[in-house]
DNA sequence: GTTTATTAGTTGACAACTAAACCATTGACA
DNA sequence: TGTCAATGGTTTAGTTGTCAACTAATAAAC
């Protein structure tokens, strides 16, 4: 592919971008960020899901799932824990099948529901995961070390306002459907 | 669940916040900026898929695709293609034979190659791609109304500086790799 | 010019997830 | 108390993507 011509200016910028090529050149300000949002996203999280997989030979939904039982140290119902993960519940059965196979999680019956399990990290699930959790966050810092602390502070704010208004917006949008 | 005892007052914000649940109570700036961009882009890429296939019967991957070729009018070459979606060549060869079906694009032979294709919009698959991009861009402005035009500006240009650092980081690591 | 390595695209096996049907249990209420 | 809608978990089928093997064409080395 040629470069240098002048039609191609915008273009051999969006080259390195990923998604952000989606925008034309117009205002689109909300657009561009969200196209710049869903890029720097996708690829750390690729990132991340390659590491874990080369280190710990682990997907990312796995150590997602231990993460939040990590969290809640006495267990979550499966269905619980299948809305923080944002995931069905079918996947969540595979999930636990597999970990509590691998001697990670136990699935305990709830006391005061027949037809709920409350899972729960073992010990070796817990110590597995604290290693993982420990260089997962370095792995973080190494793809945010370009960024200095007081701008982490500010995104970190400005994308709380965006995800408030996000959660907003959906139980509304629920509750109209019901 | 029960609420309201002090041991889950930081658990109760968390469960609104899915991702997020995953940073403990320390400083972890960073890690927490990352749950934080996670679980506004999930939730955003989740919502945006959801009403294109309501909407238009339509994968997020086929937009995506299309949305590819409508800004490089002159086509491109599959590999390039795979390249700029940041997927394999085998899902874009799928995408490809579905979208041809559909009369939305067209393989036409490379003059200089005889290995490749290079994939173009029809004119169908331009008309098509207007009508939802403006759709699309409607749905995005109504997601991010809660946040001012100045701050917009703001985060596309951190984010922007963190995408520099991403792509001079993997560059570095790929050559690293040779 | 022939050999050799690389690249573009396709294919098939497989992994991860969703959606919908299913069963057991619960809870509301007449 | 008996009925019935709603809920939690599992199962199955279908979708969407990856990975690795393969073929054909090109580029590089000698």
């Amino acid at each position: 592919m040629k470069h240098g011509d002048a039609s191609h200016a915008l273009l051999s910028e969006a080259h390195e971008l990923g998604h952000e090529a989606r925008a034309g050149q117009g205002d689109h300000a909300v657009l561009k960020l969200w196209l710049r949002m869903l890029a720097c996203t996708t690829q750390i999280e690729a990132e991340i899901r390659k590491r874990l997989r080369e280190r710990f030979s682990i997907s990312l939904a796995r150590f997602d799932y231990m993460a939040q039982l990590y969290r809640y140290r006495e267990g979550l119902k499966m269905r619980v824990l299948s809305r923080y993960l944002m995931v069905t519940g079918g996947n969540v059965t595979g999930l636990t099948d597999e970990l509590e196979r691998d001697g990670l999680v136990v699935r305990v019956d709830s006391p005061d529901d027949r037809r709920t399990f409350i899972v729960q990290l073992t010990d070796k699930g817990r110590d597995a995961f604290e290693a993982m959790a420990q260089e997962h966050e370095s792995w973080l810092l190494e793809l945010f070390a370009g960024i200095d602390a007081r701008t982490v502070k500010q995104l970190h704010g400005q994308l709380g306002a965006l995800r408030v208004h996000l959660v907003n917006n959906n139980d509304q949008a629920t509750k109209d459907g019901t």
